[in-house]
DNA sequence: ACAAATTTTTAGATTTGCCTAAATTTTAAT
DNA sequence: ATTAAAATTTAGGCAAATCTAAAAATTTGT
């Protein structure tokens, strides 16, 4: 019905961008963010969308940016299903640290054959997370965005478990890595320092300081959910 | 020292290609003979040739056909072993069956990790031998073929063991799953029929007629070896 | 509201990998 | 040894994805 499968690495990698700047393609994006993002100029952009847009994968009107149409969205939810299920695939069968998992995602995400990742998913046994603690989506594009909180903005003796990080880069990642933070951990806010906002936390027993920036890049997982 | 990583999919296609018709790229190869195993144009073979050949890849002069230098000869090597293990994992790991795994290990083979390939092989075990018989070479490109007859070719009375098939095509792999011939099976050659080369054997207990066709693309271990 | 700044699009090139058609070289046949 | 056939290369073009520079539309500041 549709030819979802005959997308080239560079649409592919264009519509997953546009998900991820538009809280799932929702919003209406800029061509000078995407630019960015991709690290290309505007006007490649521009042309690129034009040609989405031809396959009904985009909504555009000129100057008025972009957003996916289901269609696109539901293509982009199967590029990050494979993206996430090969990092879970990295870590847990490659010995990958979570840091080293995203560039070779990036070109394993562009494999075509749904048996390669329905297989992949079942020999994981069907994971819901990714080693950086996001949701992967499963093989109809059902999503459930886990109840979580940035550790920046929970109250004063909340207590939870680290279950993501916002900021997924290597630099951030093995900053954690070197200070002993990791998924699993259990966190418990101590004290915040109105001047700055860093916070003090009892995480796994020990007690550290970490700033805001830090904190503003971790998600907790606390009981107080419904 | 080498840029063996910035090469292209397509340029990794063609030096594959002159590999596997060259006898492992040492005799030369006609443009003709890449252009329809790779089904595209003569012109087309000639303008990559000349690429190849300015990043010393290939032997090229004008008229004389290709052949590998050892860079190339490396480069090869080191996309025939990814392609292999890639196989390998498939059919282990995700039981994809024999006749299903070329397709997809053609797109797997070139993704670009040294540690992703050397990790799948530690996964694996560091198989010797992809699902269809062939060698995996090593790290270094190290390449041991094994020593194997064509089922065609041995005397009558010959046992030994199914090692492996020539051609690998799924239609004669899917041949053989119906008629219970595996890598595995032992196979003594009870007769040959001189008329039209058809072998009467025993293989596993049972016995069966099999043309000669079906015997030239099997190939047997025999003990006889020195 | 209107000029200035910013954003976005258009126009025209470039590179890669492919094509067709025509020319050239090699090989095969008599 | 020629000539016919086959193989190979050259010449000229095309589509995808990018770029730069210039033009057009939108947004912003006062």
């Amino acid at each position: 019905m549709h030819k979802l499968y005959l997308m080239t690495r560079s649409e592919e990698n264009y519509i997953k961008t546009i998900f991820h700047l538009g809280r799932q393609g929702t919003q209406d994006v800029a061509t000078n963010a995407i630019a960015e993002l991709m690290e290309t100029k505007p006007s490649s952009v521009t042309d690129m969308i034009k040609k989405l847009s031809e396959k009904d994968l985009v909504n555009y009107k000129r100057y008025q940016g972009v957003s996916l149409t289901s269609l696109g969205n539901k293509t982009a939810l199967s590029i990050i299903r494979k993206h996430r299920l090969w990092e879970v695939f990295l870590v847990e069968k490659l010995d990958f640290s979570w840091d080293e998992v995203h560039e070779v995602a990036e070109q394993l995400e562009h494999i075509k054959s749904d048996k390669l990742i329905d297989s992949l998913d079942r020999l994981l046994a069907f994971p819901k997370f990714d080693p950086h603690g996001d949701p992967i989506p499963d093989k109809n594009g059902g999503f459930k965005e886990r109840d979580r909180d940035l550790l920046s903005e929970v109250p004063i003796r909340t207590v939870g478990v680290c279950v993501g990080v916002k900021d997924s880069s290597a630099t951030f990642l093995k900053f954690l890595d070197k200070n002993g933070i990791a998924l699993g951990n259990q966190i418990k806010v101590m004290e915040r320092e109105e001047f700055d906002g860093s916070l003090n936390i009892e995480i796994d027993g020990r007690n550290m300081q970490i700033s805001h920036v830090i904190a503003s890049n971790l998600y907790i997982k606390t009981n107080d959910g419904i």
